[in-house]
DNA sequence: AGAAGTTTCTAGAGTCATTAAGCAAACATA
DNA sequence: TATGTTTGCTTAATGACTCTAGAAACTTCT
């Protein structure tokens, strides 16, 4: 942690901030995304509308920042899974990850609805919008983890050329922003990996399956089980 | 077509509803999900607010209105793909079906959102809700053709004990309310692959893999080719 | 204590959803 | 043709919302 730089004002001022996210959380999840106004927020923390204005520039902005706020705690929650099987085998570490990911978005699927199943505002789509450095961070657990094992023990991929070539190119392209230290065949494995995690999770917290499924946490380990399958690590429950 | 009943009151009447739909998936499309509100729509009709209260009970009955036009459009997209290839091979009908999904999807990605991306509000997770009849509907189309492909030939599939008890229980439930012309296992491979499709189509309308893909095209083709090797089936461009 | 800056307030303009009251035309019936 | 009902709309009004513009109060520094 930083030293808590900044005098009384300073500190006042950030204890001030902090106590409206969490108003607006709380109103997130105890009456939905709608209850989330300026006013609401303000009544909450004690102040009167227009007072929130010094700490937030708009409601967009407001809603960016809670936003931010879930997907570091999403992140620090993966990072902290993975954190709790180190040197052990990559598989654990993997799954540790994903199960942290889905134990967050089902005991948070308000928040969770937030970061990935809402159109990403325009001023969020920015490069310096804080959403989108928690998305950068986010990325990397997961990344990191699958160059990891890449380097350990590369798993399959589809032969070169296998690929349709504009895919191809799409994914070199990504894969050299990642230092090159996967190929592209296997960075295109590692987000069809996401990509299904994604969906499943979306669909779980958006009630998307519930005519199939009540619980979805048997078919979230399946779905790890095939996952496992595909990077070549043996998968336990 | 059913004949055109009713006098002519009741003509005028639907022809105002009409009007005001078209209206607000224009607001949608033009101007964003915000923009959709009762007085935009009025307005854009020609009439003034309350008087839309005559037309549907809320915004959201509103709403909810569009939102099943759109299932229906896009179910509509996707059984004329089907219908297309009559007599022809599985795979071609298969693949048809879900490129047209796609191809609706990007050609009205606000409308594909509202559907898909978007947590469906309680009064539309009524069974008797348009909503709901519009989904069912879209299912069967999916869920048609997977179960013809079956029974025509039966692809491979996880042996029976192989997947998790309590994950089958929930299949076995859902396969009954199928008719049974689907074994669990089979509708846990046929669930898997909508889950698949899904998850890339919520991706690229809510441009979550914008950071490693500027086109999804072959992205989608490259997961159909998976989906197409789970069941069994050729698969061409 | 006084100056400077920060925080919060009240007032208000303009938006929204929704309800209520009422007017006028279209229609049905006598 | 006269009467009453139904239908389609209007305006008015309520209470919420976002956000702006000043005035008032409070902190901090000199």
């Amino acid at each position: 942690m930083a030293a808590q730089t900044g005098n009384r004002r300073e500190r006042l001022r950030r204890a001030t901030l902090e106590e409206i996210r969490t108003a607006a959380r709380l109103l997130l999840t105890s009456h939905g995304s709608e209850a989330v106004t300026i006013n609401a927020v303000a009544r909450e923390v004690g102040m009167s509308g227009p007072a929130l204005y010094h700490y937030f520039s708009s409601r967009e902005a407001l809603v960016g920042a809670v936003t931010a706020d879930f997907f570091q705690e999403l992140t620090e929650r993966m990072e902290a899974a993975r954190d709790g099987h180190p040197g052990g085998p990559s598989a654990q570490r993997l799954l540790a990850i994903c199960r942290a990911m889905r134990g967050w978005a089902t005991e948070h699927p308000a928040e969770f609805g937030w970061i990935f199943a809402s159109p990403i505002p325009p001023s969020d789509r920015r490069e310096d919008s804080a959403r989108h450095q928690a998305g950068q961070r986010f990325e990397r657990v997961l990344l990191d983890e699958v160059a990891a094992l890449w380097e350990a023990r590369p798993f399959p991929v589809p032969a070169p050329g296998e690929l349709d070539p504009s895919l191809c190119e799409q994914l070199a392209a990504y894969a050299i922003s990642l230092d090159g230290r996967l190929p592209p065949e296997a960075v295109h494995v590692c987000l069809s990996c996401w990509s299904r995690l994604y969906g499943l999770l979306c669909m779980e917290v958006l009630h998307q399956l519930d005519f199939a499924y009540t619980d979805m946490e048997p078919v979230f380990e399946e779905c790890l089980r095939e996952v496992c399958e595909r990077l070549g690590l043996p998968y336990a429950r």
